[in-house]
DNA sequence: CATGAATGAGACTTCATTCAT
DNA sequence: CATGAATGAAGTCTCATTCAT
């Protein structure tokens, strides 16, 4: 029978879901998801193996969910960004706290930028899900560039997104990996000046 | 016992090591390297699978002796590029096809961007061997940028090359995918320029 | 510690346990007993699974209780031909319907004879159970054949009887099968008559 | 990856699978399918685990090679009578001794009886590939009634095959219980009574 | 009585690696 | 050198059953 994933009621329950995605958050990203074994998540998260799929049809599954909520976090910071910058005169400004606050968020996608590319080839729910994600933000990001522009047409404003992100996702698993804390703000304000100088 | 990696002296056996790496490299691109198997590999080789372990430890080494050739032709490429920069005028012509052909030869890399990540949390051995190679690449390039403007000091430069090579590796990914040829050659065009940009 | 297995004596509770067992039928019926699960038949019956627990003491003990049922059904049936043959004049017209309704009584049991053989060796008590059953049928049929053929002993009786159950036993599961509702009636009849010509 | 399932080419290799078939077969029919697991198919037949995937997609598998095996040893038996028929004068001795020898055959095939109707469920391969077999079964047997009647149509002589076949399967795991051996005979006469009555 | 979350043993399956030939 | 059959540990997943609420 193909067991149905229950949404738990009980409020135990809930927390006890969380305690699984949040394990599986940190081993993902500490060994990476073909590293991990739905065992080693349960037990961090202090449940049995079975719980595991009562919750999660596989491993691919909690992986989903994770990159669902950060993906949300996401979208609304993005919202907020866009929201905030109509209201704002010092349009760069705006967009430079963008950046590094987008470079911060993404430490939490540090782990999915190890091993997507390769769990999509896989799960091919994944693929579709991380690309309508990618698609999703990308928009934003274009309507926020053309309301900063709004006269001059850009270039090639597509490509320029796209590239843009790749690069400050890219950059973060860098960035992740310094210890010393001025390396990391010089770090930053050298990435949010590739891209500033990118775009303007 | 430990048996001995043997190192092929027969003509015949030298080929079956290349057939073994060539296969190993096309599996690990299309699929990953946590989703292909030695057996697979053997098989795409033509080979049997104990072959495999005679000319390899285990699966990582196979891994490792791919990376260890591209990077190879990593250094006589960046090597060969600063040799024709001290006979040519226009530094910022020979940096932009530095960079095209970088993004290029990036493109045999791409499967190793997909799994690096995490293959170095569990065999450190890669982890080194990688850093170490990273490493030297930005010495050469932090050398380049020093011909080119040999009078100013370039402040970060440290940084800056860290940066350039996270980021022309994180965009290859991206470029590898596009289908439309004229597609490729704009993004290709447009990471020379954020690079270019960033540079001077 | 062993959870006594209660009798429920309220109404609503009889009910439910009514509804696990019709639930459990339906799918011992269309899946088989060893690809239907107690979470299934407690969510088939709208009741939850560890209900399931309070009144039965496993997954066999539903089958048992099912088993017995029909097996009572089976019983009355039989025993109420008895009655009429002995007050009726043509014995085989008789003898017809019984087998008639035999094969019709049988589509209830058609899965038990999906599973019984494999359950039987799992569980004795049901293989003791269902061989208790069997022997007392066919203590019945061979009464009403006595009947029949009062003056005349029947050679070999008791294995003709067994024979007769069991083909009457299997080939409800051909009949069953049938869609077309001719087919149906052509099938029975010849089941009849395959039957009446070897006992008469 | 889809593991081939590779065909054995060394002898040892072949003596293996023949071993992990006999030792499938006799727990099959011991315990029935649900309650024998691949370890201990493996562990019979002195194979380890591994290995029984080495030549069989999983445990439905090695049951349809099973199942393979004892149908064309039918086939083969079916044939010659259908040519030892068209030679012999006496058809009736030919039929009963057809009978006698299908009944044999069948002591084989017990344990298919007793899982695969809820097999099929599960695995519609096994139940295309029984379904098959048995409509050529059919066939084959119908051609034989032909040749003895051939003057005369027999009426409905698809149902009544349909239901000789299943009445003999049916039969014969009662006859199969029997310790007795003169109680064995006993029984075998009665069938072979019971179908020769049938049909002529 | 009723719920359904939780357990954990055990089945299924894969695959890196070894080894007899 | 080369083969590929064989191993078995480890991962994936299921489900009968229990138990706190």
């Amino acid at each position: 029978m193909q067991q149905n994933i229950r949404e738990p009621k009980q409020k135990r329950a809930i927390e006890k879901k969380e305690c699984l995605i949040n394990a599986a958050f940190e081993l993902f990203n500490e060994k990476g998801f073909y590293n991990t074994n739905s065992k080693e998540i349960a037990k961090k998260a202090g449940v049995s193996t079975g719980l595991f799929y009562n919750y999660f049809k596989d491993k691919s599954d909690i992986f989903l969910e994770i990159l669902n909520r950060i993906s949300h976090k996401r979208y609304l910071k993005t919202e907020k960004f866009l929201d905030k910058l109509s209201k704002e005169n010092d349009k760069r400004k705006v967009l430079k706290s963008f950046f590094i606050e987008n470079i911060k968020l993404l430490s939490e996608l540090a782990f999915i930028y190890k091993d997507i590319e390769t769990i999509k080839k896989e799960y091919k729910e994944i693929g579709k899900y991380n690309d309508k994600n990618k698609q999703y933000i990308k928009k934003l990001m274009m309507d926020l560039f053309n309301k900063i522009n709004s006269k001059e047409n850009i270039e090639n404003l597509d490509i320029k997104c796209e590239i843009i992100m790749t690069t400050i996702d890219a950059n973060y698993i860098l960035i992740s990996k310094i210890e010393n804390q001025d390396d990391k703000v010089k770090f930053i304000d050298e990435i949010v000046c590739l891209i500033h100088d990118y775009m303007f």
